[in-house]
DNA sequence: TATCGTTATATATTTGAAAATATAACGAGC
DNA sequence: GCTCGTTATATTTTCAAATATATAACGATA
């Protein structure tokens, strides 16, 4: 009889079950954990550039990111201005905060499916 | 009034939720598809070696693979011999295929959490 | 004891993704 | 029309991860 698989692995240190969710078209990934807090950031300061300078991200990745994520919209979820006041700047529309409350509660559902996963592996 | 979600995400090309799910230990992950694919062409072809070749992968991180997936387990998932008949091999120890099997009932039972969250998104 | 292809390990090389750098266009406000 | 800091874009540079290469040890079999 083949033992099962909570007696196979090492119990300390602790063993879990982790991993990472997306949102993807054709495959390719256009959201995740990484475009949630440049999200997050732009609603805080009020720039691709600054936000992508909160979080030690290039400006051209930050960027691509959004072009990518507006590109899957049907209408855009983050507006660039260049030019204007203090040079312009970039705003959330409600789409935008849309996504970002989406992907946090399916952040919470995948962390319960996580937990639940991680017990199994215990005695 | 904010549109949920599903009127926010173009439906062509059709958008999924996709993820990737491994086993850590101490933030460090040492199984995943990698892993599992290397075990089973090991089982197939009788070495990490041949397995590498198999699956592309150089032998040297095939190694390094196996070396810290052994050190995660409470008795070796591959036990390897050098020198001897063919000059060796490598071979799956019972808890090796357990190890196997585990993932991939944890891989179907997060295909279909997947799925429903997929679902989720269409109208 | 000679042979075989493997395991085991160190070092050198490649390469591809990320960051850094540079530059132009933008447009409201002064 | 000048200034500002942003958006937008191309090009160069950097760097870490992966691969490639080299070498020794292994041990059953013949």
């Amino acid at each position: 009889m083949a033992k099962s698989i909570k007696y196979i692995l090492k119990k300390d240190p602790e063993i879990k079950v982790g991993g990472k969710l997306w949102l993807e078209s054709e495959g390719e990934r256009f959201f995740g954990p990484g475009p949630l807090e440049l999200l997050e950031k732009i609603e805080d300061t009020g720039s691709i550039s600054n936000a992508a300078k909160a979080m030690n991200m290039s400006y051209k990745k930050a960027w691509e990111l959004i072009n990518h994520l507006n590109s899957q919209a049907v209408s855009p979820v983050v507006v660039p201005q260049a030019g204007g006041e203090k040079g312009g700047g970039s705003i959330l529309t409600p789409e935008g905060l849309e996504l970002i409350k989406y992907y946090k509660a399916l952040r919470k559902r995948f962390k319960t499916f996580l937990e639940n996963e991680s017990e199994r592996l215990k005695k």
